[in-house]
DNA sequence: CTGAAAGCGCTTACAG
DNA sequence: CTGAAAGCGCTTACAG
């Protein structure tokens, strides 16, 4: 069992030299010649002794020094809106698992969104010397990201995508197309988006894609049916509030870019009277756990959050190992379920 | 505008020193006496002229250089059990203004709960030579607590507590006796409790408050209605549906320690044609933002979720001050909402 | 009041 | 095949 205390004696490269009779550089270059066993490094027996007694005591090598000498933390920074919103978490969990894969370590903060606070976020990371940052805050509208690249900071962006930078993010353009061609073949004409975000890529393009798509299949969206919000429940229902206070029109289906959105216009539908299912079909998007397990089954897009994180990790990676990496978009499929299976006849 | 990129130059002490025709040991002694201007450590003049130089190039110290002197990395390793469970990410976000407040950073990792994980998360953290450890995964039945103590590795416990370690929770107890004490004022005598998980203080504490209570208060609740689950959505579906399905009692009410599992329940309900606010009543546990917005507003036994965040960092770093720390517990409150604010008329 | 040295634990050319 | 030196950027007694 190893024994590494904070604070405390850990084995260094000295003791291991020490007890082996050799000397710490001959133990470094043993230990660093893992692909070719005693390249050139040392005997083979030598190599033999210390790979040996290394996994005896358990030696990991100090980060700090190993930073300090090779200039590399192996550390990445992740910059997040809010960890308790469920799709950035469920990404986290990809991209903490593809960076332990590779031998790195996350930090992860929470930018609410706020432009200030992710400059001080990303300050605090590289304050912290992380050899790159994963983004998953990126406005649109935002500067942060030339300045990062003026100071030629790697980093990639996350679920938000930016033109001109490189992302991993669903295909949020064929997520929408996907909800549009659904709830037309379903039989709904009338029908309204709760939009998101405006300076958010997945709002964006979501919205777009479910607003060609059904114009193109020959339904009308007026632009007064797309209505912004935020992405969170309370979001979700004060838009549908909206939709709903509109006596002129009545939408048989509410296209939710979020989840969390999409539940919120629920409770909101359930207000006014609204069966979801019957009177109501809704569609949100992510397939965030919830949605099938609640009361009425929430139709979703479900975009693939894990490998998201995952493949973020994978690109920063390239980065920092000098490729030129791209946006890559992954395939999101629809789960239709309770909230929007029923055929709607128009009257 | 400080001007700090990974892997390339940035300011170091040395170079401050040249500028002002110093010595490097000078500016570090200066930049270390905050508190006591110039208290011997050098001329005032000469302390401003640094401070000022400092300030301007936005000079921060090499963490990793800082840390391999000091034996302290000024990091702190946070375990969870999974941050895509909504409490835990948002107790994370009082853990991180908390330790942002007091110049750390933190690390988190999910064990899903799992011993071999929990263990392994712990040896990487300790590998990065974290100066202590924030554990909200700790199961009442683990012996790794102990390992840890005897390893003399600085923790504190968050979330859940273990009898005899220092940890940051809600007054669970209390909560569940107030749970209890709502039932029963609004009318229930036959109720069950999904309980969530038998590792867990938090679902043992929650689950004896309430029992204990009820029982006090005249009524009776056989074993069998103690229902053991997973904390999420689909565990407290599962829990409820083995309630509904024993025909020779059939609750009024069901206390769930756990938000999603009362959600899931919620399902279950409806799948059975109960209407939750009418047929049943149901109180959850956090008060997660969900609970109140959900199509039938659940009522909700409140966590102070931020301020154990922050009490554990505060905790913990009262630990790596030498100092002896308890156990703290916060005190809930309960919100009553449409799933449990009728009055139930026995029969 | 300020400088110079030593050393934290590592890696990396360079000798021999 | 192995050792010795230098140096990453800092802090901390210790001189002077």
């Amino acid at each position: 069992m190893t024994d590494i205390r904070p604070g405390s004696k850990a084995v260094t490269l000295k003791d291991l030299a020490a007890e082996l009779g050799l000397h710490a550089s001959t133990v470094s270059r043993i230990l660093h010649a893992e692909t070719d066993t005693a390249r050139g490094a040392a005997a083979p027996a030598t190599a033999q002794r210390i790979r040996d007694l290394a996994r005896k005591v358990g030696y990991s090598p100090n980060p700090q020094a190993k930073g300090l000498r090779t200039r590399r933390s192996h550390l990445l920074g992740v910059i997040v809106p809010r960890l308790s919103d469920l799709v950035l978490a469920v990404i986290y969990e990809g991209i903490e698992e593809a960076a332990d894969d590779a031998h790195y370590s996350t930090f992860v903060m929470n930018s609410r969104d706020d432009p200030a606070m992710q400059r001080r976020k990303a300050e605090i990371m590289l304050t912290r010397r992380v050899d790159g940052l994963i983004i998953g805050d990126a406005h649109l509208d935002g500067d942060i990201l030339i300045e990062l690249t003026e100071r030629q900071v790697p980093f990639v962006l996350m679920n938000r995508a930016v033109p001109g930078f490189p992302s991993a993010t669903c295909d949020d353009t064929l997520g929408g197309t996907l909800a549009a061609q659904h709830l037309w073949d379903k039989g709904h004409r009338s029908v309204s988006v709760i939009a998101g975000e405006p300076y958010a890529s997945t709002a964006v393009d979501r919205t777009n894609g479910f607003v060609s798509r059904f114009r193109h299949l020959g339904g009308q969206i007026p632009e007064s049916a797309i209505v912004w919000s935020r992405f969170d429940t309370l979001g979700g229902r004060s838009a549908a509030d909206t939709i709903f206070s509109d006596k002129n029109r009545r939408p048989s289906a509410i296209f939710a870019v979020n989840d969390f959105a999409a539940i919120g216009a629920m409770g909101a539908a359930n207000s006014h009277g609204l069966l979801v299912g019957r009177d109501l079909a809704i569609v949100g998007f992510n397939d965030t756990s919830l949605a099938a397990q609640l009361p009425i089954a929430l139709s979703s897009v479900r975009s693939p959050m894990m490998d998201i994180g995952r493949l973020a990790v994978k690109l920063l990676l390239g980065v920092l190992n000098g490729e030129t990496v791209q946006a890559v978009k992954l395939a999101p499929i629809l789960c239709v379920r309770e909230s929007s299976s029923h055929e709607w006849m128009s009257e």
